[in-house]
DNA sequence: ATTATTTGTATCGACTCGATACCATTTAAA
DNA sequence: TTTAAATGGTATCGAGTCGATACAAATAAT
């Protein structure tokens, strides 16, 4: 009966995330969703900051994140470009402001104060528990990983160190190798 | 920087939860904080089955949650009955089709595949790195803890074995012992 | 007795959300 | 190459959440 347990703190767990986000998103008019959005964009590579990658991570209908994308680009959040080689396809990147607005935000100021509480020990113990638990629930329901290139089967290293993705066959950088892709597969 | 990996894992199994529970509810006509109202009110003590108390848990405002009362209240799932001592508030009852329902639709069935890939120590890892990282953001927050008489301050045991509780002053079955109160607080 | 607090409801406007329909572009098939 | 299917995205509608405000009723405090 321990996954009674395990889904009660979840649960409970996400109420209390989405009560810091309200909080920090209020001042500025935004709903819990448009911060999660916002964050999703700054932590998500080139390939995966489309309308449909956010329907994806957010696991709600395109039509519902469309309007939420439409009042973030209201408030100059973000900025929407056509794809050069795909004209269906809209790139969403975040605008000064809206990386300004991510960095005061996130992680919210209720979150913080409880890590500050844990230990180094303890909060690396959590956090494997967490990613455990969350690969768990990917797996069994065949979900998106949304994991970094890092731990990508695409992911492959050429001889100079550089990287490169073999499902875009493209050279990718450090710095790309560190953020989330809506392509990502496990190892 | 691990509170971010923390803060994101939490967030994405925040939606995924919701998404399960968008799922299990859709077919009812529920929304997800519906099946997480009848949730709380099949967990929590007789103390604790009130407006105010699903407001506190949620973290919402009264006038939010009265809305959300109002409609589970209509598709009978649950049943008002005003105190006796107190005839401002209001105590919340699952009906038999309540009860049955959140039988039914808890945990997830989305989240219990999840379960069956976890073997019962990394269960048990989880569930207390859970209860930790909770723990810290109830107490670092100041926010009311939710848990269950076992680990009360005001939980007593009398000589006979039975419970009492300091605060209502009133005795306690073993089964009561087990649901989660309003008053609660940490040792 | 009077005031303040607590519990809950009612109403309004902004927004989320799913469902459906629709358009434009790309890809697959014939 | 023409046609059909699939993909990415938007528009619109209705139900419902949500916070804010205002309000009523019961209780507690003074």
């Amino acid at each position: 009966m321990k996954q009674n347990y395990i889904y009660n703190s979840v649960e409970r767990l996400g109420d209390l995330l989405k009560v810091g986000a309200r909080q920090a998103g209020a001042e500025h008019g935004l709903q819990p969703v448009h911060v999660e959005v916002l964050h999703y964009l700054s932590i998500c590579n080139r390939y995966s900051d489309t309308p449909m990658a956010v329907t994806d991570y957010l696991g709600l209908t395109k039509g519902t994140v469309s309007q939420t994308l439409k009042v973030l680009e209201k408030k100059d959040l973000l900025v929407k470009t056509i794809d050069k080689n795909d004209k269906r396809i809209t790139h969403l990147k975040l605008s000064d402001s809206g990386q300004k607005l991510v960095a005061d935000l996130l992680p919210t100021s209720l979150f913080m104060h409880a890590c500050a509480q844990l230990s180094p020990e303890q909060q690396s113990d959590i956090d494997s528990s967490l990613k455990l638990l969350l690969r768990a629930l990917l797996t069994a329901n065949n979900l998106k990983t949304f994991g970094v290139c890092k731990t990508c089967r695409y992911n492959q290293q050429t001889d100079d160190g550089n990287y490169f993705c073999g499902l875009v066959k493209q050279p990718l950088t450090s710095d790309d190798t560190q953020l989330i892709c809506r392509e990502h597969e496990d190892i």
